[in-house]
DNA sequence: CAGCTTATAGAACGATCGTTCTATTTGCTC
DNA sequence: GAGCAAATAGAACGATCGTTCTATAAGCTG
């Protein structure tokens, strides 16, 4: 709606996944956002609002990259494409770890960041769980296997950001069509 | 050497890993490790240096709680305890994620503390090389199945987080146990 | 133009943080 | 017991942080 609080919410998504919670002000935020602290305050009245909007906006950039292309996959590869958009994903961003588990980490306390941080991870397992109905399983093996390609999923960010180079994506994807394939549920 | 360098260490691994680097300050973990401020700063001159000094603590904790148990392990049981000895380590501990993961997330400045938490990744990766190579596997194949292993261990203690069940783990293992079985190099 | 919302620059506040300092005491070793 | 390193309690510092406030300027709608 407010082309200024858009303004700070990108702002804020960059120099936090950047540089972290701990070490952003919010006097980098407005800086970087080229808006008056005024302005901040008017449409983030806390720290944690900009930091909630930020999880949202990244959120919300990241399952839509994720989704991209193939309108109806078919089979396996309703799920192994999910990894060759999470390599184009981890290419084009400075790769610092997961935005939602550092989010979750950092603040331990029940509140509406850890909440949104731990909410984002059970839309991704439904995502999963979606793209593997689209692909032909049916509701019981698509339940089944959703929380292994999730696990593949997180260790493949995880490990692309650790180790640095795209051989882990590669290797989660490898696992994911194996186990795919060699599941007795598979579609025909 | 230093008890009251051991007290404050533990206290800091403690505070930092269940509240974050960035809320937990000097103050509270010599509260916690109750001794004065002056100990403190005699011992770690700069608050990076206590959690350089809590990063190796946990690590150390960590590996050791990996390797327990089976000396001799046989064939794929060398990997597949790893993954028995996470689910008890995830168990005991409170879980806020992988610690080191978290503080590389957190401090993207290069120097000491993201370089011990990177540091300790790249040891993860050589520690399940090392198992595989004890379980039999020649060391061309040990390199090829490591990375993916290393992704499995990775998302498990993600998903154990952010999930916050068990299953994570045990899928985990399953499908190390599925690409073992599978893979052409398994030693007799 | 009037009137209202929004944005601006910047000072200012209280709290907290990492760090330093002082003065005193404890505990070990010769 | 002398001497010295280590630990204590606590005040104090400058910097930074999140937040509030004031005063002024744009920008849009009637």
């Amino acid at each position: 709606m407010s082309k200024k609080r858009d303004d700070i919410t990108a702002a804020a998504e960059r120099l936090l996944y950047r540089e972290g919670f701990g070490t952003v002000g919010i006097d980098r935020i407005v800086g970087e956002a080229d808006v008056a602290l005024g302005t901040f305050y008017r449409h983030f009245p806390h720290k944690e609002d900009v930091i909630v909007a930020a999880l949202l906006h990244r959120e919300a950039a990241y399952m839509t990259a994720l989704e991209g292309e193939p309108a109806q996959p078919r089979g396996a590869e309703a799920i192994l494409s999910l990894f060759d958009r999470l390599l184009d994903w981890a290419e084009a961003s400075d790769r610092n770890g997961c935005f939602f588990l550092r989010a979750a980490g950092e603040h331990a306390a029940p509140g509406p960041i850890r909440k949104a941080a731990l909410a984002h991870k059970q839309r991704m397992l439904r995502l999963v769980t979606a793209r593997l109905r689209l692909g032909g399983w049916d509701n019981v093996a698509a339940d089944r296997l959703a929380p292994t390609i999730f696990v593949l999923l997180e260790g493949a960010v995880a490990a692309a950001f650790t180790l640095g180079d795209r051989r882990a994506v590669a290797a989660a994807k490898d696992t994911a069509d194996l186990l795919l394939a060699s599941d007795p549920g598979a579609p025909a």
